[in-house]
DNA sequence: CCTATATAATTAGCCAGCCTAATTATTAGG
DNA sequence: CCTAATAATTAGGCTGGCTAATTATATAGG
């Protein structure tokens, strides 16, 4: 018994779970709102931190800069966020969640936040706490510490 | 602290770190080996089980009929699975894995479990045991508990 | 027995997210 | 100054996922 069996046998759970959770939440989304994009969430939520610049938005959120981009035009187009350019380097733009932006996100992530709290529901109270010690240190393994929950 | 309560805080960890969670390792994939297509291993893997009906892996996999027809049209072009009619009933298909299937599945999957046993490589015995007695409940809460890890 | 209905799968057509490559605007350094 | 680097955008393409409509088969009722 190992670390690397460990390791590896901890990953294939992860391979294995995380996608079918993924999709079994955006199935459940789709028959009751399909508005709610799970990217333009995960986005809002970085932004009611502090504001941000495309390029940490893309690191943070792990996509390309180009997809961010394009993320950002669209969520600024329904007035969730504004972008102005940066004054000590007009290169930069910094992205700010907008009021309307904080209440789309207060809406739609209460919403599947409570999809998932029905999905979790038959759970005793001691195996939730066992799901959210693990889900703990899964985001501290795949963030470098650096986001604050 | 009554169970509604941890009921939801956990489903917003879920919410939050298990997209992340996807984006990250897809990023990490895409990197080195493009063609791994994650949906197609999570068939195989359930077919290495025993066979099944299209019907049945749509089900399993949370997604529509079309779209798991459509993924083992690609999958029986690949030669990595069969179709063949019941004999009971000659509009249901009994998809089985070939071993060239088999054998996609196990280096495909051992790349990526070896990348993701990297991203977890920080965590110490105790953690990865914490994390992984999490992932079994969240499968558990996801899974109705018909699918045999 | 034959017709109507239900079921399994496929096809057609669509959308969104993600990518890479190329482009534009701005800054910084030799 | 002018070239190289950096931030963001645009263009074009891929795949996975969907719904609606179609095909083939099975079942149930008159």
């Amino acid at each position: 018994m190992n670390e690397t069996v460990n390791n590896s046998q901890t990953a294939a759970q992860v391979v294995e779970i995380v996608p079918l959770v993924m999709r079994i939440v955006a199935a459940e989304l789709r028959q009751t709102k399909p508005t709610i994009i799970p990217a333009h969430l995960g986005v809002l939520f970085l932004l009611t931190q502090q504001p941000r610049n495309l390029s940490e938005l893309a690191e943070l959120q792990a996509v390309s800069l180009p997809t961010m981009s394009n993320t950002i035009s669209k969520m600024a187009q329904e007035g969730w966020v504004t972008r102005t350019r940066a004054n000590h380097d007009r290169r930069v733009l910094l992205i700010e969640i907008t009021p309307a932006g904080a209440s789309v996100l207060a809406e739609m992530s209460g919403y599947i936040v409570n999809k998932v709290a029905q999905i979790l529901d038959p759970l005793s109270a001691a195996e939730l706490d066992t799901l959210r010690a693990g889900l703990v240190i899964l985001r501290r393994a795949f963030t470098h510490d650096d986001v604050i929950l």
